[in-house]
Order: C-alpha cells, then structure tokens, then sequence
DNA sequence: CTGGACCTTCCCACAATGGGAAGGTCAACA
DNA sequence: TGTTGACCTTCCCATTGTGGGAAGGTCCAG
C-alpha cells in the first residue's frame, strides 16, 4: 500500500507520517524496490491510533509512550492511566486559564458601546493593565 | 531607562521586546551613543499594554492592531469590540473543543483500573478510533 | 512514448519564546 | 588604574506540529 493510500485510510497526512517516521516515533517501513515505502493493514490500525491520540491533545511524546505501551503485552493499564490522568490535568489546567480569560473578555466585550467613538473600556483596561480588577 | 529596566518593570522579558522591535510590532527606541535601547515611561506603559494584551491570549497581529487603536485618537469603539469579539468567539470555540476532549478522557480515566494488568479500556478506546462513541 | 499522478528527499515557513555564544560597555571597588 | 561582574549588543539555534514547495525519480494508462 502506498504512503497517501495509508494516509487517507488513517487520517494522517502523508507528510506528517514520514515526519514522524523521521524523528523516530514510527518505525520505518519497509521500502519496494523502487524506494517506495510500503504499508499494510496493521500501519493503517496504527496511524489510527496515531490519528486519535493527537486527537485528545496528547504531545507527540506522549503519543509514542502510548503506542510502545500498546504494543507492550506485559504492559500495566497503571502506567497507561497514569498519562492520560497527567494530561487530563494539563487539559483542565488550560482550561480553567481560557475559562478566566473568556470571563475578562466577555465583560470587557460587554462594557464596550461599540459605536463611532472612541472612548473604550477595553482600551482603557488594557492599559490600566497591572492591577487585577476585583472581581 | 535600560532594557533590563523597562522589562522587569512592564513584565516583558528584554529578549521579547527586542523581539517584538525586530518583527515591527514596536517601533525602534532611541539608542544612546553606546549603542543602548533607551526609554522612558511611554513605553513601560506602552509594553505593559502588550504584556495585558498577550495575557489575554491575543495573537502579536492582534496586539498590533490593538496597540494601533489605542495610539489613535480617532479610533470607533467598534473596530476594538469587533477584534476583541472575534478573539473571545475562537477562544470559546477552543474551550468548547477541549471540554470534549476532557469529558472523553475522563470517561476513559474512569473506566481504567489502573492496576498491574494490561487490559486497558483507554487503550482499547484509542484503537478503536475511527468510529464516534455514542455520548 | 508521453503526460499526469504518484513517490522520494530537502529546505523553508508559521507562532512565540527562550538559550546561549561572542563581543562591547559601564560602574564600583580595591 | 585595573579588574570584575553585570550589563548591553547581534546572531544563530531550539522548541512543537504542520504544511508548502522544489527538484528529481517512477508508474501506469492511453
């Protein structure tokens, strides 16, 4: 199977699937005599794989420590909760920071006329930037 | 005033303001004979705008722009709450797409027993990828 | 045999930030 | 006066993940 068919059958670009192949978070695949990279089913299950775990926000690193624990049958489901519980805060984390930016946002939108003048609370906010309004 | 100065003072770091004169978003300072960056009170709160701005989540583009209006005394409230609406839409959209993500981790968290053994419903999950849950 | 659709590698770009090298300058203290 | 340490300057490199595009080789259908 050639590298777009695997591609469009995994989701992954082909581009981004010879990248990953070359910082070495795929092994690489067999080559035709041509040079051709070839796949078969089992790289199309594992760049779903692939395809989903970046999917739920996980870093490339942490994508490949799934995929070897994966393929680890002697792996403890321990280790594979331990990193998704770990990104799961990171995710919440973030979060509750655009949450908070959001709420700041949403109320400086509010305040704001909106017309041909120039008086703005945004502005004025902005630049009256060090001090923390009370919220 | 020293770079060191007005960076401590406004919250950007020296290498982030000769950065952001590098790139256009400030105009350059005046440099005394020996070649030094030098400013003054204009710019401590002129770079605190910055770093409020960034804090929000602002693009540098966006900055730009923001810092353009700010300067302007002709400016209509409108065109700040447009940039400033346009900005809170994507990060609620980002939120919204993160919580999706959160909620299905945490599924995922829950349903994993996390002991020694391989059996991982989290695993699982992330091989099975193509097909949407039910919610 | 030719043209279009593949494939290969390699370099460049993005956004925003930081690290660090190499070299010049300033100020304080012995 | 000389040295030392803390500044300053520019320049290049790294990060994270993805894509664009060039230059060149290959394959297949008409």
């Amino acid at each position: 199977m050639n590298i777009s068919t695997v591609a469009e059958r995994s989701g992954v670009s082909a581009k981004m699937i010879r990248h990953y192949e070359s910082i070495g978070l795929l092994t690489a695949t067999d080559r035709r005599d041509n040079g051709y990279r070839d796949y078969g089913e089992n790289d199309v299950a594992m760049l779903q794989f692939v395809r989903r775990t970046r999917d739920l926000g996980f870093s490339l690193e942490e994508v490949g420590a799934l995929l070897a624990l994966w393929r680890d049958r002697r792996r403890s489901s321990r280790e594979v909760r331990r990193l998704a519980e770990r990104h799961l805060g990171d995710i919440e984390t973030r979060i509750a920071e655009m949450r908070a930016v959001s709420r700041t946002l949403r109320k400086l939108v509010h305040a704001c006329k909106g017309d041909d003048r120039p008086d703005c609370p945004i502005l004025d906010d902005l630049a009256a930037a060090p001090r923390r309004p009370p919220s």
